[in-house]
DNA sequence: CGGAATGTTGATATGCCTCAACTAAAGTGG
DNA sequence: CCACTTTAGTTGAGGCATATCAACATTCCG
């Protein structure tokens, strides 16, 4: 397994620009990593941290609480991300972060991040660019979920997880595992189990892509971009060799 | 009119503690304000600015463009909102901006502000709290769209422009001007124009709000707040004396 | 191996979209 | 300033996409 300094090292350079000193000075920064129970909850809506999250493997979601209850996932982060990255200076969680399945994650204080940035500024500006990336995804969000028919919407879900994905280094050629559940998904995008159900199938039968058992196989990837209005300029990445 | 200094000050020390070096390093940004032609689309999807842009005087929205050419409204800006600050480091425009109605904008250099930050980091601090709120409006606007009916999307919608404008001393006792049309509310909640038209006349006849020319009366706050589900929390601003 | 969680299918209900016509308001030029 | 044009708002009717309900199949996990 990488270690913590190469996770938060390879992902910061998807889309900025340091130097030795900055990784040297990120490579210093202490750390607690804590394997997760499985879906655990650990952050929650209400609270005040005092340190970040960095996914170091598998999975975890954000996600507001509606008042009945129910869930609205808003993103799903994977390896390399830091999920919470806002606490630094948003005092309290406006919504909940949970692993998916088994996921091991580090905590970093924010005092010692926030020391770093005194001493190497680009390393600052490195993670303020990556909430800003945060809040591209949640944009799109808002058009799948605004404007998007189902079909796209779920399309262009797997469209950006897989992208994603793929610029970390994270996936098998044409898969990648994914262990959301169909419920999960719809609470993500606005729709029904059912529907999201019917939609996978009809997604499969175009022969796009599959997504079975937390496994999304993507068959072709020209169409499922078409099929999902995918572009992927908003993700502000490195474009990956191939897909 | 206030000043660009006072727009900008005012609406930092929202959530932010500013000292007066910062405050004074924000007076000297120099800057070029600008009388927007009406509705003029001012940043464009895939822009590359050098400038960052601060609302003085009427209302901005920033949208994407749908392959068909419809819209998708992401967010409305008012008075002291810097709607493009993350073009300070994400290089190239995923999405546009434009004004509503008449509107003046002040427009302030990139490596200007970007050598204040060296000086004064709590000023970029400040900003980047900015930019967080913001990704806490989206991460809102994707639970709207997915999760609440259209009565309450609606609602929540005019809760968070009036709670906002309340903050920020833009608002008449229990009225605020939102110079918005019922197509454009449609094509930000990700509804048609004949269920907006229908579901302001049901918001009518429950006597929590009115909207009309362009103007929203706020009748029942507390009913009003109830239909839409909206609690301010996630807006992380100063609670207003008086609502 | 047994129970719980997840996935799948069919049938029915309904909220919202679409289409279409009309009214009201705002902007424009003679 | 008024006639005209354009844009925005309103109303009714009908159809469809997607939610909901309910039963069953499959997979996961202790």
């Amino acid at each position: 397994m990488p270690s913590v300094h190469d996770v938060i090292t390879r992902k910061l350079c998807e889309h900025s620009k340091l130097d030795d000193e900055d990784m040297a000075a990120l490579a210093a920064l202490p750390f607690t990593a804590r394997q997760l129970r499985a879906n655990e909850e650990f952050v929650r809506q209400g609270d005040k941290p005092v340190v970040s999250a960095l996914v170091l493997d598998g999975w975890v979601a954000r996600y507001h609480t509606l008042p009945g209850g129910k869930r609205q996932y808003l993103s799903f982060h994977m390896t390399g991300d830091m999920p919470d990255a806002q606490t630094l200076f948003i005092e309290r969680m406006d919504h909940a972060v949970c692993g998916l399945g088994q996921t091991e994650v580090a905590f970093v204080p924010h005092e010692e991040i926030l020391k770093l940035f005194e001493r190497r500024p680009s390393v600052g500006f490195a993670i303020w660019r990556e909430t800003l990336l945060d809040a591209a995804i949640f944009r799109e969000a808002v058009t799948s979920n605004g404007s998007r028919t189902v079909l796209a919407r779920l399309a262009h879900l797997f469209c950006e997880l897989y992208y994603r994905g793929r610029v970390a280094g994270l996936t098998k050629p044409g898969s990648y595992r994914i262990p959301i559940h169909q419920g999960q998904i719809g609470e993500a995008l606005g729709m029904s189990i059912v529907t999201v159900n019917r939609t996978l199938q009809e997604l499969r039968r175009t022969n796009a892509m599959d997504f079975r058992n937390g496994v999304l196989t993507v068959r072709d990837w020209k169409k499922l971009t078409e099929v999902g209005e995918f572009d992927s300029a908003y993700l502000h990445l490195k474009r990956p060799s191939r897909l």
